[in-house]
RNA sequence: GUGUCUGUAGCUCAGCUGGAUAGAGCAACGGCCUUCUAAGCCGUGGGUCGGGGGUUCGAAUCCCUUCAGGCACGCCA
């Protein structure tokens, strides 16, 4: 359905028609003066110029035609030549009504024509551990998954794995220098290799910044990863073997990670996947004539007239002849688009390769591999930063592990919840571990994902402001009343059945929160096109903040008058709805009680 | 050096395609619990939107320039 915007919108165009302007002037947005009126419309200064007369004397004219509207309720010529509007609460409850009644819950977003949307979470590697620069990639990539699916688009999430490079082949030379007997290293071997891994997640995770440190040191030591890499895309038996252990038992630790997050993947692909594809790639664009050989590497150009700056070449293979990031990325577009033809691709990385990946976009339109009028969007985020606003570091300096990061948190939202309350002590812990996660997710969340944000501890896990305990304690609050209202015999409305009314605002607060309930259709649509979360975030705060002043001011189960109270509770259910879906694409849900 | 991002109140951040006295929250100060969860609500103080030009009736927003900081710039991912 239309916005409420653009139906003011209608009703304002005419009205400049009517008065012998162009009607395109008559455009409203919400009022960026809530104190003087609910919209403006600005045309008149606009048409100012175009029609030789004063904007005052314009915008009374257009006033004048929008007496006795049945949409807008007054319509003020104010100096220098705005138009505030204040529209008609019972117009406003007509359109909350037939927001409710949109069918399957979409309350007033246009399905747009489907599309399939594939989500690229940026690549988790293989045999390290999780840490806070994960984190970014796992909430937003979510987030941006969820929505897109909310949108109506055929959505896949990926996590793909960084599972085929150099990390793979320090792992490999560490496990035989430490367990040399195994029967991976044994070239003579040809018998059935164990089930069971020769290591643990925990052994792993030591071997891995073991080996990483000696390889910095030890030429030896790195030519030996590298030919162990070489090996094992090769396909030596042994290695492949070793490296299907390292996947399982490295995946198994992941996915325990992610589900703490509530983050899931359609996909667990990796880099590996592409592997078989990449020598046919090469060839196809060798044949079509796109690549050239620079120092020895085989790169395709991607500098195009219009750019003023530096454009490096992309590289397709290194001069050895071995692949790179850019050889599995670009495979990777050319798989995905045989398989799904997806019409946008999101990446999630970290934003210092934002030159990066407009190389491999450019490239990849550029030869074909995937067409032109597809999107191909680069999420690039900015770092988490400690309160010293330099990369979130342990106490002893180290990198900190997203496990740690999640407990933290947990242990902070136990404390609060435990403080000067007596509360079950199982009780205590599932929600602090409910709110504890919104915290995280929220505090990520409401900064735009470009840029680098500071980790807050305690504001995080604050109620006051704008963060995820506060939107939870508002829904808690509506849930809170729903219930009594339930147990008092009341029949709570079933948004979904469509059959639900609302009342004309009876006070300010009351109008105040239903304006903000008619944004929610634009907020999720525009969080998609645009990619960004943090719209989503910025909407229900403000609608919280609006639900809890109407809270204070109106006492919902003491009101008397039974259509009234009606209406009140019509407006509580639409709340929490608009409320639970917008926290649910953001990727986390709230509890009954908190 | 080239490119790119950032610079808004003491702190952390909003500010959509330029619009009316630049908004929140935290922190400070002051109110509000015999009524639906005070993890809340209401109010006060606090800003030459890094600086300087320009375009415009109008600029935090667009253009130029300058300062400061971050990041990236072929064989890592």
């Amino acid at each position: 359905m239309k916005s409420i915007a653009e139906l003011i919108s209608e009703e304002v165009k005419t009205a400049f028609n009517n008065a012998g302007y162009d009607p395109e002037l008559g455009q409203v947005t919400v009022s960026n003066r809530p104190d003087l009126c609910e919209f403006q419309c600005n045309g008149a200064m606009a048409g100012a110029k175009l029609y030789h007369k004063a904007p005052i004397q314009i915008a009374t004219e257009v006033a004048d035609k929008l007496k006795d509207n049945r949409v807008i309720e007054s319509a003020l010529a104010v100096n220098p030549g705005f138009l505030n509007i204040n529209i008609k609460g019972e117009w406003l409850a007509e359109y909350l009504t037939a927001m409710a009644a949109c069918p399957d819950g979409r309350l007033g977003i246009e399905t747009p024509e489907t599309q399939t949307v594939i989500v690229d979470y940026g690549g988790a590697n293989v045999a390290k551990p999780l840490h806070v620069g994960h984190l970014r990639s796992a909430v937003i990539g979510e987030s941006i998954k969820r929505i897109s699916r909310y949108m109506g688009h055929k959505t896949i999430g990926d996590v793909h794995l960084g599972d085929w490079g150099l990390q793979m082949g320090l792992v490999i030379t560490e496990l035989k220098q430490r367990k040399p007997d195994l029967p991976y290293f044994d070239d003579e071997f040809c018998g059935e290799y164990p089930k069971e891994a020769p290591f643990t997640i925990a052994e792993l995770e030591e071997i891995y910044p073991a080996a990483s440190a000696k390889s910095k040191e030890d030429e030896e030591f790195k030519r030996a990863a590298m030919e162990a890499t070489a090996k094992l895309q090769s396909g030596v038996r042994g290695y492949r073997a070793l490296w299907k252990h390292i996947i399982d038992v490295s995946v198994a630790d992941l996915k325990r990670n992610y589900d703490s997050l509530d983050v899931e993947f359609d996909l667990w692909k990796g880099e590996s996947d592409v592997h078989d594809l990449i020598p046919g790639m090469v060839d196809y664009l060798k044949a079509g004539g796109y690549t050239r050989m620079s120092d020895g590497a085989l790169v395709v150009d991607v500098k195009e007239d219009t750019d003023n700056k530096e454009m490096p070449p992309c590289m397709i293979l290194k001069s050895d002849g071995a692949s790179l990031y850019n050889t599995t990325d670009l495979a990777t577009i050319m798989d995905r688009v045989k398989q799904y033809n997806p019409d946008r691709l999101v990446y999630l990385t970290d934003k210092r390769q934002n030159l990066y990946f407009e190389q491999v976009f450019r490239c990849a339109r550029k030869t074909g591999l995937i067409d032109k009028d597809k999107e191909l969007i680069h999420i690039g985020f900015g770092t988490v930063n400690g309160k010293d606003g330099k990369p979130f570091k342990t106490r002893d300096g180290g990198v900190m592990r997203l496990e740690y990061l999640i407990k933290d948190i947990n242990d902070r939202m136990y404390e609060r919840i435990t403080q000067n309350r007596d509360i079950d002590e199982d009780e205590a812990l599932k929600i602090s571990r409910i709110v504890g996660l919104a915290a995280i997710k929220y505090g990520d969340l409401s900064n735009q994902a470009s840029k680098d944000y500071i980790f807050d501890v305690d504001k995080f896990t604050s109620s006051e402001g704008n963060t995820g305990p506060y939107i939870l304690y508002t829904i808690v609050r509506i849930k809170s009343i729903l219930d009594k209202y339930s147990d008092q015999g009341g029949t709570i409305p079933d948004i979904d059945s469509g059959k639900i009314n609302f009342i004309a605002p009876v006070c300010s607060s009351h109008k105040n929160l239903m304006m903000e309930l008619t944004g929610f259709a634009e907020t999720i649509s525009g969080a998609y096109t645009e990619a960004a979360p943090h719209r989503i975030c910025a909407y229900i705060y403000g609608l919280a903040n609006a639900f809890n002043s109407f809270y204070h001011e109106v006492k919902v189960l003491a009101e008397e008058d039974a259509d009234k109270k009606e209406g009140y509770i019509a407006l509580l259910a639409l709340t929490k709805k608009v409320l639970t879906i917008c926290i649910d694409l953001l990727g986390f849900k709230a509890p009954d009680r908190m």
